[in-house]
DNA sequence: GTCATCATGTAAGCCGTTACATGATTGC
DNA sequence: GCAATCATGTAACGGCTTACATGATGAC
């Protein structure tokens, strides 16, 4: 699961671990503060497996085919290193970019349905931060196997609470608050889910989105001057 | 954590593991269906720990200091178990029973405001549910220690959204959406602090409340006919 | 008689954590 | 020079999951 959300981050552009880690807790509010004990050795195994490649991040590399794909502080980060260190940037400091392999790897991890631990709420967060990744019938599933989870469970605890079950204010307050967070949250998907029916008729997609779960150079390279 | 859970169901009865689990779920919507391969084990090791004990389940058992706590759930399945099998109760079925030891463990374990994962919607969900066996005090410290932590991660995300990031309808959508999640739930604590605060000036309990973290004896009869 | 549910347990493994260890860079 | 932050890694361990194995009870 890691190991989907350092994917999904390098599928944008080339990143360390430690930057990894930031976006992941500031940026997308997953895996809030993810521990460099589990960071670490997760890029290592994807570099074995091939999936990610340690880039040198020289000059000729900076000046090459840099991300630039429009995020501030990645390039912020990009042009520090540029000035200070131009012929080794700063030791310790593996930038990772994805390979072909790892996209498929990454396409496979997303699209799987029926994986273990597919179904809680961290996996689902993660799956939908990365849905623009994702071919339009797996997106609209993914939202409605999650708005059918949250809806079975709303109907087990209203029975629970139907059949007696005397809590005390704190433990009461504390389901009927997750009960209306439950409400909300489907509420929520139920407005993903239709403007999902409401798109284009699904035609034109392949053209300005995901070739097999993967950004066109056409879309890297066009948000940014 | 799970031995937390435990320990705070059987405070209030006496329950087999299988139990325990369907309560986890059905009525606190905690550990959402926990696995037997997690929950036998540590019921073992309470058991060897003497937090609890197993009982019983004999006739004579049952008719004396039955539970009788009020929960519809649990005659059902004490009266069942009394009339299909008066002497033995049919066969595997574990009646676990919480010791002093076990209290004085459980009253450590809710207290224990500094250690490992003290801080994830999971850990303070169940303490909330079992927040009328804490200490006035504590239980306010419990709710403030939440609100700061959901308010920092907050104004977290709020910073990382001013500095750019652009993210794409989806991942925009979850922030959004984790966002305003966050606002009500800092909102709901804020209405269970100042309820807090409100009470009757911290006198009188130890009366009608727990002492050590244990439920007096009026309190457990008080509510049933 | 057979199927669903109740009920308990073991073994292997995954996925993450904390604690430890090291060192460079930046700001004051 | 010194502290804070950036940056990478290892070792030990915790806690929960899945898969497997077993058997009783109750409903039809």
């Amino acid at each position: 699961m890691l190991e989907l959300a350092i994917l999904g981050l390098l599928e944008d552009q080339e990143l360390h671990g430690y930057e990894i880690r930031k976006r992941l807790r500031d940026e997308l509010g997953l895996f809030s503060n993810i521990s460099f004990g589990s960071l670490y050795p997760a890029l290592s195994r994807l570099e074995r497996a091939r999936a990610v490649e340690a880039v040198e991040e020289t000059g000729d590399d900076l000046g090459g085919p840099v991300p630039m794909t429009g995020s501030l502080s990645g390039e912020r980060a990009a042009l520090r290193a540029r000035r200070s260190a131009p012929s080794r940037g700063r030791r310790g400091r593996k930038v990772y970019r994805i390979t072909d392999e790892g996209r498929l790897q990454f396409a496979a991890l997303l699209a799987n349905e029926s994986g273990a631990g597919a179904e809680d709420a961290r996996s689902f967060g993660l799956r939908l931060a990365f849905a623009r990744y994702l071919p339009p019938q797996a997106r609209l599933r993914l939202l409605e196997r999650r708005r059918a989870q949250l809806a079975q469970r709303l109907t087990e605890t209203r029975a629970a609470m139907a059949a007696g079950s005397r809590l005390d204010p704190y433990a009461r307050s504390l389901v009927e608050h997750t009960t209306e967070s439950t409400e909300r949250d489907i509420a929520w998907l139920d407005r993903l889910i239709e403007a999902e029916r409401a798109r284009p008729t699904h035609e034109g997609w392949g053209d300005d989105q995901a070739r097999h779960g993967q950004l066109t150079p056409t879309e890297v390279k066009g948000t940014q001057s």
